[in-house]
DNA sequence: CTTGTATATGTGAAAAATCATATATATGAT
DNA sequence: ATCATATATATGATTTTTCACATATACAAG
């Protein structure tokens, strides 16, 4: 992971949004990310196609939904500095998490493994 | 330090390894990170004043040189990701420690405070 | 098969970031 | 005062990024 393409990943501010909210919740999929962002549709979905090209998140497809994660691969620094953004940050998402909470009608979500 | 601002500063070739070369070194002046980065001296100038108003960098004037440092007042978060980024990717600078090292007539540090 | 929901992508426009070049300011040496 | 070095900044051009909107694909339900 050049610490570059990485840096580069972080500096917009859907991106870095969507990345920090992931890491809270473990696991989101583009309509939810969609409505705790307040953001049209297209425009989210872009944002985590990059990500999921820079390898920062992978997803799965479950049904009608896709689910993103953080890559548990990344290298370490790169997962801590996820990490400690997140930690170190949550009241740069209160809104996004309020909004998120707010939703109604969250898709039900199955392990993608049993 | 909002985390948008904090990573569009590090989202710049340019600036991020600015940045990994004052961490790595504790203090450099504009002409060695000229030297270092074989860039041009207005263009290293200019990313060095964004880094300073957005307060990563400080900097002190000794003579005719400048001198950068990160900021020691930055907060843990911020400082932690700098560090660990510089930690863990030291074969990203390696041209660059190249060049500062090759660098003849390096100006004398004077301690600013003594 | 049709409809509705979720997601992805193509396209051209707009905005933002970066750049090279020229020039200005400050300091130290002669 | 003149010259050389170090640094900063103005300017207009170029490149990169982001965006809105339209459209395409996939799946589930009826």
């Amino acid at each position: 992971m050049n610490p570059i393409q990485f840096y580069k990943c972080l500096s917009d501010e859907t991106r870095l949004r969507c990345l920090m909210l992931i890491e809270n919740e473990g696991e989101l999929c583009v309509c939810e990310l969609t409505e705790a962002l307040a953001e049209s549709q297209p425009k989210v979905s872009r944002h985590l196609a990059q990500l999921r090209q820079c390898e920062l998140l992978l997803d799965r497809k479950q049904g009608q939904w896709v689910y993103y994660r953080i890559n548990p691969t990344l290298p370490d620094w790169a997962t801590s500095v996820l990490r400690q953004t997140n930690e170190a940050n949550q009241a740069f998402l209160k809104e996004n998490l309020a909004n998120l909470s707010r939703m109604g009608d969250r898709p039900n979500r199955v392990a993608s493994c049993c």
